[in-house]
RNA sequence: GCAGACGUCGCAUAGCCUGGUAUUGCGCCGGAUUUGAAAUCCGGUGUCCCUUGGACUCGGGAGUUCGAAUCUCUCCGUCUGCGCCA
């Protein structure tokens, strides 16, 4: 959510940006409307208290003397102030909800370098790391390797639970361990705190984290509760702080979230979804920062070498994505993708996200930081380190041998037990 | 699940019974003092509106009242004991 600020000091960046992103300016204007209704409403109620509480001291001096005559006098004069008072409350109470209802739809404010364009067609490569597998046979995907070697059961899963769950077993399943443990391990090393969050979280804390729409599109719901299963430790561990004023002294705060992450992923349907590339759970190891606001873009660039430094670490081939416009959402000023090449499907596609969210959660989550004349928000960051699921797919295409094994990367093995190979199972 | 206690400014704490300007300490920020630091002293330290100034804020919401931290109802949360339990 904006600082309601920067709608009354500088509505042209605002629409700047609207215009960038190609969305109808028009609701800036109502927000600016219903502020400024607002804003005369609570002037004439604080008016009505101020007459109101002075009165009320009023008859309290004169108790004291005994001046029961007094008494009665004021009171007649001011008995009508409290109907008065509750119904401006009632109208600022309105206007305030209806503007803030507005705010809430209206997305971040993007870094001026932000690329433009309509759709992720025209994200921006930055750059290209690690080397290209060179096969002298034909690649297969993921999928035929997973059902070759039986390391994912897709049909028990939807067996019983639904479409796109799945049962991970074997060598695979083990891999997925060791990638959380060496991933973990690696951002604890440089000072990140390792963190595991609830998997659920309750529905104010929510909103301050998330765009709206994706409480019907991502989010799995708990009844009777009214909890929501996590989408990403991002979530959690950025609410973490929500409500309060964080010392200076803390600052910045550096956590490595390791979670199972739920997405209802509506809508999504077809070929390039097959196999565990896009399922309903998977785990994933995520950094997040919370910092002051003048560091928020040296973390930015920290958490993408952090991550571009992990997947170096595993010798994939990969390249980082300056994401457009109309590729962003709500919440974030910037955001960088890794997408990982995969030698079967013969794309890169999307295995790490790396966003500043700059002061947008956290002027919804009231999360500030104590600052000499006046506490200001902090910022906000998050990226993935590894989402397992992602880079078992792209580890499977890589290390892949004609006969179909798979070879595990060099800086897994020791979480492997010392194999180097995946085994097949029965 | 049962029983009890509790929720006050960043933290701690008084006020609640008996309704009438939210107390004190710590921390933090600024200043004085100092070669520097500590100690000490002074001031500031939540949110909103604004022109001087004002209003709001005692877990959330509702009620009673001229007036609610204080009385009533309700919801949420925390702690303790018992029970159950990986």
């Amino acid at each position: 959510m904006l600082d309601i600020q920067i709608f009354r000091d500088d509505p042209d960046r605002i629409r700047a940006d609207f215009s960038k992103r190609g969305l109808d300016e028009s609701i800036i204007d109502e927000v600016l409307r219903l502020d400024g209704r607002w804003r005369e409403v609570r002037f004439e109620v604080d008016q009505f208290r101020k007459a109101r509480n002075s009165a009320a001291r009023m008859i309290s001096e004169a108790k004291k003397k005994g001046d029961d005559e007094e008494v009665k006098l004021i009171l007649s004069q001011v008995s009508s102030l409290g109907s008065k008072i509750e119904d401006l409350e009632a109208d600022a109470q309105r206007l305030v909800s209806e503007r803030d209802a507005i705010r809430l739809q209206i997305p971040n404010l993007l870094h001026e370098d932000v690329p433009i364009g309509e759709s992720d067609q025209k994200n921006v490569e930055i750059s290209r790391h690690g080397n290209s597998p060179d096969f002298d046979f034909q690649p297969k995907t993921h999928n035929e390797l997973i059902e070759q070697n039986h390391w994912v059961d897709l049909s028990r899963g939807s067996k019983i639970t639904g479409s796109r769950q799945y049962f991970l077993m074997g060598d695979l399943a083990r891999l997925d361990m060791a990638l959380q443990q060496y991933s973990a391990d690696f951002l604890i090393n440089r000072g990140y705190t390792l963190v595991q969050p609830p998997l659920m979280m309750n529905r104010r804390a929510y909103e301050g984290v998330t765009d709206l729409s994706d409480f019907e599109n991502v989010m799995y719901g708990v009844e009777p509760d009214g909890y929501y299963l996590i989408a990403t430790s991002e979530h959690p561990l950025t609410a973490m702080r929500m409500d309060e004023v964080i010392e200076q002294s803390e600052l910045p705060i550096k956590m490595v979230g390791v979670s199972p992450c739920f997405r209802r992923e509506v809508g999504a349907h077809g070929m390039s979804d097959r196999g565990i590339w896009r399922v309903h759970q998977f785990t994933k190891v995520e950094q997040v920062i919370i910092c002051k606001p003048e560091d928020s873009w040296d973390h930015h660039v920290e958490l993408l070498e952090n991550a571009k430094e992990l997947w170096d670490s595993l010798g994939l081939h990969y390249r980082v994505v300056d994401i457009c416009t109309g590729d962003m959402g709500t919440v974030a000023s910037r955001k960088y993708d890794l997408e990982a090449w995969l030698p079967g499907a013969k794309e890169f596609k999307e295995v790490v996200s790396c966003s500043n969210c700059t002061d947008y959660q956290a002027n919804r989550l009231k999360m500030r930081f104590r600052k000499s004349g006046g506490n200001e928000a902090v910022h906000t960051l998050n990226s993935t380190a590894v989402a397992t699921s992602r880079a078992l797919v792209a580890i499977l295409e890589q290390y892949q041998a004609s006969d179909g094994s798979v070879t595990v990367p060099d800086v897994l093995v020791p979480a492997m037990g010392g194999k180097r190979a995946l085994a097949p199972n029965q």
